[in-house]
DNA sequence: GTCCCGACAG
DNA sequence: CTGTCGGGAC
């Protein structure tokens, strides 16, 4: 923390009421909202995770209704959760056998008793830097100031924050008064996802901070810049999804079976044939979310 | 096409 | 530090 690259502003009670007064008032009922039970919490952020949260509320129901802790996410078959994650369209399969291994770590390692640190929360799989500080946040209100693309937006926007990663988390740090995580990273998340959007609402958001805002006084609203995906349609990541899909609709399939399910112009010694499967699923394989069985005839199904 | 409360492997 | 990981909604 050197030179502070950019300018809060001196009144930072102010600005922090503002902003907890706006997000009090009203916001967006999600359920993880209603609970401070650390895995549900773990649950919800794994979900939201470049998935939008609409769509992680249903999901989000159904997970933690069939799976209500720790201890019987652990004992359960990881087919089924990466099925379920799957039938839900959560996306990025990694991340259903993330949350399964962390319920394992959680019961083997840390004695079913769930961390409460970020640093300890961090050695959970699939938990970075901003899920380790959401989680001890939200559940424990004993977190450091999260700092995902919301945040950067935000901060950027609003005190002209440099697109920096180790800055953005020092101002972040610096805006969060301390002690009240849970409330702070709520509601500064919330003002990004529903005022300071791509394309802001400042006014009709009624934003707490546009007597302070830089972009609301110069109506430049430009942001940081987010990576640009690769196109989805036709891409690797396309057919892995649907190889895990359709593996969770048979207990075991060969891969002349398997296939033509995953694609259409499938055909053994074509330019999409076996060979191109066989990579596929070694990938998949490495991953841990399926298992290849290789006696006698090649079979795939999903790991157990 | 673009976006979405990131994390991990190489 | 860079590429990869799903898929629905707009």
């Amino acid at each position: 923390m050197s030179e502070s690259a950019f300018s809060l502003p001196d009144d930072r009670d102010t600005v922090r009421r503002a902003l907890v007064e706006w997000y009090e008032e009203d916001h967006r009922g999600f359920p993880w909202r209603e609970t401070t039970d650390p895995y549900e919490i773990l649950v919800s952020e794994v979900m939201s995770q470049q998935t939008q949260l609409e769509r992680v509320v249903e999901a989000f129901d159904g997970f933690v209704e069939r799976w209500p802790d720790a201890e019987r996410l652990a004992a359960a078959d990881r087919s089924a959760v990466v099925g379920f994650w799957s039938d839900h369209s959560l996306g990025y399969n990694n991340r259903a056998r993330y949350l399964h291994e962390a319920a394992g770590q959680v019961m083997a390692e840390f004695d079913g008793e769930f961390p409460e640190t970020p640093d300890e929360l961090r050695e959970l799989q699939g938990v970075g830097p901003y899920t380790a500080n959401a989680v001890a946040s939200f559940a424990f209100n004993n977190g450091n100031a999260v700092v995902d693309t919301n945040v950067k937006r935000v901060l950027h926007r609003a005190f002209d924050v440099p697109d920096d990663d180790d800055t953005f988390a020092d101002a972040a740090a610096e805006l969060m008064p301390a002690g009240e995580s849970r409330t702070w990273n709520n509601a500064i998340m919330e003002l990004g996802g529903v005022a300071c959007t791509k394309t802001p609402a400042c006014d009709d958001a009624e934003c707490p901070w546009r007597a302070w805002c830089g972009a609301y006084a110069t109506g430049d609203f430009s942001a940081p810049d987010v990576p640009t995906q690769s196109p989805f349609e036709g891409s690797r990541r396309q057919f892995r999804g649907r190889t895990v899909r359709v593996l969770g609709e048979y207990d075991e399939l060969a891969l002349s079976e398997l296939g033509p399910r995953v694609r259409v112009d499938y055909t053994t010694d074509g330019e999409h044939g076996r060979e191109w499967l066989r990579e596929l699923l070694t990938d998949l394989e490495d991953d841990g979310l399926v298992a290849v069985d290789t006696d006698g005839e090649t079979t795939v199904r999903l790991r157990r």
